[in-house]
DNA sequence: TATATTTCCGCAATCGTTTGCACTCATGCA
DNA sequence: TGCATGAGTGCAAACGATTGCGGAAATATA
């Protein structure tokens, strides 16, 4: 009984006496349609309360007017931020958005390339998992043609379109920032290595270091998935005995923020003993005491770019998709944990954190 | 010419000399076939790199295996980890799901429905616009019988499936909390009453006032968007001139870190002059110092009860679709923001807030 | 051997739209 | 009056899958 209720052009084709061609054609404003005869369908559309199926155009256009969007997860800071502003930004255009959480697994992934090319998407953009090395189970999107665009978490050598913050400069200028502020035995807290971005990082962190004459020693720098827990660990191993650092880059603002915590327990005085930068710029890291500096990676402005991407790929079908990288700026955002070490630093940290 | 790579059962069936229909039954794996088929359709379809067109398929079926999703917006905390948890509970079953943001714009949330229903989606979830008070927008989809719940900011008086916060119970509680830690005189930051679960917690918040023989004024209440810029507004009205309230129950933590921010540039101690107390438990809640009480609402069960309700009701179709509320529990997360006046408060809220 | 039963498979219609092509009218012009 | 023109419309074939029904082959039963 609920589909009989289902109203088609053919409904309207009846009461009207027209074909459905016609009302087909009335109903995307095609030129050859008079405009009465425009109005009239319209208007019966109207009251037979008539809903195009997507479905049955898509299949015949071969196009579903949604394009896919995969990230690790949506309720992250930053990929939830992107994700909003690429949904809000190709619905304006008329696109749909599946937007799919890989929860940082390979194996999901790869199983949502498949389901989502059977839905037979306009496009897909995709931020990797963690550990995505390969990138074969895309090949079907690129192999058809299929507008692909990845985003931060990117991969090397594969052709296609990329959007990525700067984060060679963005390790460069936090470890940089921290020497200035005079950390002399600076760790970082890396992802894994898997990921290009956190490569990156790494490559700015000890290039920052060279550039000032401080030594890298292995030691002093860490590989893991950026979790709370992970930070707790490796907060052990770090402070299990001096010589303490007197700086940690983490690559990520939880990571950051568990460390701070870490060393108020130890009584360990942030900024004065040791500074913390994390990265990303979660809204978190405003609110602690002392606040966090970070770098802020624009994602409204990074979202924007992959939509535009995307949008640019879809209207000029058939182009060959090849390497090309957009590059988003990044930026430091200076904030208490990491001030240079006042006297009266109390009260300045404070209006700082403000 | 990406367009001829598309294999379909087709191609399958002439490299089998199969007919499609058996084609179409192997892969489905009806039991009307035998299993030395199957195995060859399948390596067949493996070999040709077959993929389901889902678009076809829905055609015929009348279904497209994905569901809607309408929230406010999901770079917010709160929708953010619902979304998260129905997202990938549907998805372990096999759907796709649709999210939508309505940017909190009425208009917007009716366009999203009208273009929802045209996908033919297979059901429905949606957390309202805070404006949203009549809900016939969403009346295709009941008068169609598919499967429509709502969630959080939901409607009364529509007959559908809803999944909500104890939001009676959360305002009173909060508001009995902070009488019991000694306020007398206590401000509550409402959303619009718009919303119905506003004005649930407003209910909570007046009889929590009543049974403890607290005059309700009416000068201590604000209806407005809970925004930062609002929530400063409200400030510059509630401290223009004494006498300061001693508590105030802001219906979200926004709204709550804003305030507590505010009180700390007005050197009003927190919690010793006044006592803050938000709502949903943002992450932000619990690593701002002091930290801030606030009432969680277990975004996880709910988003899990959401999924849950809607592979309910897309197992009985046709089943008529009546009014139900499943009850979420709230829980009190007590901390520093609120703690009862000690002497030795500051260390006390320190350990507290840890 | 003849008949009844399974088992397995094919035919063809169907889902709702879109679109190339052909056709019918008026109308304009010579 | 005859003919080209062009605007407006209709026919029918797609798009790729599913499925009720009927039938052939293989097997069991008498």
């Amino acid at each position: 009984m609920s589909k009989r209720t289902e109203k088609t052009i053919v409904d309207i084709a009846e009461e009207l006496k027209l074909s459905v061609s016609t009302v087909s054609r009335a109903l995307n404003n095609h030129p050859n349609i008079s405009t009465r005869t425009k109005e009239k369908v319209k208007k019966m559309a109207n009251k037979l309360g008539y809903r195009p199926n997507a479905m049955a155009a898509g299949l015949r256009n071969n196009k579903s007017r949604t394009i896919g969007l995969v990230v690790p997860r949506i309720s992250m800071f930053f990929p939830a931020t992107i994700s909003t502003v690429i949904q809000n930004k190709l619905h304006e255009h008329g696109y749909h958005v599946l937007i799919c959480q890989s929860n940082d697994s390979l194996e999901q992934e790869i199983a949502l390339a498949e389901t989502l090319y059977s839905t037979r998407i306009d496009a897909l953009a995709v931020s990797s998992t963690l550990y995505t090395t390969d990138f074969s189970h895309f090949d079907i999107f690129k192999d058809n043609n299929i507008p692909l665009v990845f985003f931060d978490r990117v991969p090397k050598d594969y052709k296609v379109k990329v959007v990525k913050g700067d984060d060679y400069l963005g390790g460069y200028t936090v470890t940089e920032h921290l020497i200035e502020k005079g950390c002399k035995d600076i760790v970082h807290i890396s992802g894994p290595l898997t990921c290009n971005l956190y490569t990156e990082r790494v490559a700015g962190y000890k290039n920052a270091l060279r550039k000032h004459k401080i030594p890298f020693k292995k030691s002093r720098i860490f590989y893991q998935e950026l979790t709370k827990e992970n930070a707790l660990q490796a907060c052990e191993k770090i402070f299990a005995r001096p010589p303490y650092p007197d700086g940690v880059f983490a690559a990520n603002d939880t990571t950051a923020i568990t460390i701070l915590e870490y060393c108020r327990k130890k009584n360990l005085r942030v900024p004065e003993d040791i500074k913390i930068v994390g990265y990303s710029n979660d809204p978190r890291a405003e609110i602690i005491t002392p606040s966090i500096t970070s770098v802020d990676q624009f994602p409204a402005i990074m979202g924007e770019r992959v939509a535009k991407a995307l949008l640019e790929l879809l209207q000029q079908p058939g182009a060959p998709q090849r390497y090309s990288e957009d590059l988003v700026p990044i930026q430091l955002i200076e904030r208490a944990s990491s001030a240079a070490p006042v006297s009266a630093s109390k009260t300045t940290v404070k209006k700082k954190a403000k």
